[in-house]
DNA sequence: TTTGCATTTGAACGGCTGTTCATTAAAACG
DNA sequence: CGTTTTAATGAACAGCCGTTCAAATGCAAA
């Protein structure tokens, strides 16, 4: 055997990055080898290699292009009081990392299998999504409505506490994901010390 | 050769130990081989097996024993003002965690790589590492000092905004542990609702 | 139908994996 | 000092690792 009926490389290509995704989130990339890889496509090993170069690019890919949607797809209205940027934001977070479980999860826990280069570029693009949170973070403290100390430990107690949700939350569980959602952001507020409470803080 | 001069249970069994969570801390514990590990002791590999049984057994005993000990070691004072008994057990939890960052760090990125037997173990002792957080959370509910909705849900908050600390945390950075530990106390205490806050809080 | 390209197979490569064990040397004991 | 116990070596085991590539086959265009 050799070429099997129906192979293309548009169905191929997008399965393998599927199941990149799926078993380097359920059992880590380290414990993931090319060959459970292959079998989850139904492939075998030889085959992957018309889609990746290597095994390291799967996993930066992933993290990579994950980073850039998400930075893509975050908004930010500069003109809206931060108190709505900061709630705006947070519901963001929670909603678009919902629909993407598997790569949130291979983000914040595979950085230390990534080469000191690929590290160096998603190390980046995680910068910049930290300073969407301190830009809005320090917006409210200029405009007197967050009590905070330091911006830089309270974007990362933020995000942490958002990046927790990943590690629990499963649709379809105790509490829907706007219920979720609207918890956290007012947790989120209260962390950063606003007091009076806007009833409708959301856009 | 065969056994070298000045060998010693004693001191070979905690260096094994000491390697262990320090290479599966730095590289996590798939990637980290027993011929790594060895070499990190400064001893060939057969030499491991006589102080585990398997590799398996040296990362579940790493995570069972420092959950064992946080549990030990974290005190609550149920007769206290539930305000203080949270201040202390963030305050606690933040210093305890500074001297062990290798086994936390551990103790929360290495629960997939356990056997099913090994994680049922270890997801019980830390279920009741956080249950000793929400018990706090709902006492302060019922004295009417904290607001919160769901006490489930901002156990898990507060407790991923403390281990987030371990991924950035380093003794000799830009804030003393102190610092960071008062942040974090207000960060909580706000999270969790309360308004007017004590001045001075901790014990 | 023939030609050429796209896609997969299956075998092979050297090297690394966790684990075992007979052997050997140091340490401890009498 | 002689014996026993302890602790390490170093070689070996079968099996898996990531990666390569010639050969084989399906598909699309001519």
């Amino acid at each position: 055997m050799a070429r099997t009926a129906g192979s293309h490389s548009d169905i191929t290509g997008p399965r393998v990055r599927a199941a990149a995704i799926k078993l380097f989130a359920e059992s880590g990339y380290a414990a993931v080898s090319m060959r459970a890889l292959a079998a989850e496509v139904g492939v075998q090993v030889g085959a992957l290699y018309n889609y990746t170069p290597d095994k390291q690019s799967l996993l930066f890919e992933v993290m990579r292009d994950h980073m850039s949607e998400v930075l893509e797809a975050a908004t930010d209205d500069v003109q809206a009081p931060a108190i709505q940027r900061l709630s705006d934001l947070v519901e963001f977070h929670i909603t678009f990392h919902a629909t993407r479980p598997g790569e949130i999860f291979i983000a914040y826990m595979e950085l230390r299998n990534l080469t000191p280069q690929n590290f160096t570029a998603i190390e980046a693009l995680r910068s910049r999504y930290e300073d969407c949170f301190e830009t809005i973070l320090k917006a409210g403290v200029a405009e007197g409505v967050f009590k905070i100390k330091d911006t830089k430990i309270t974007t990362l107690a933020v995000i942490a506490m958002l990046t927790g949700i990943n590690t629990w939350y499963r649709s379809g569980g105790r509490l829907s994901l706007d219920e979720v959602s609207a918890q956290y952001r007012e947790m989120v507020l209260n962390a950063v010390g606003v007091t009076a409470q806007q009833p409708n803080a959301r856009a």
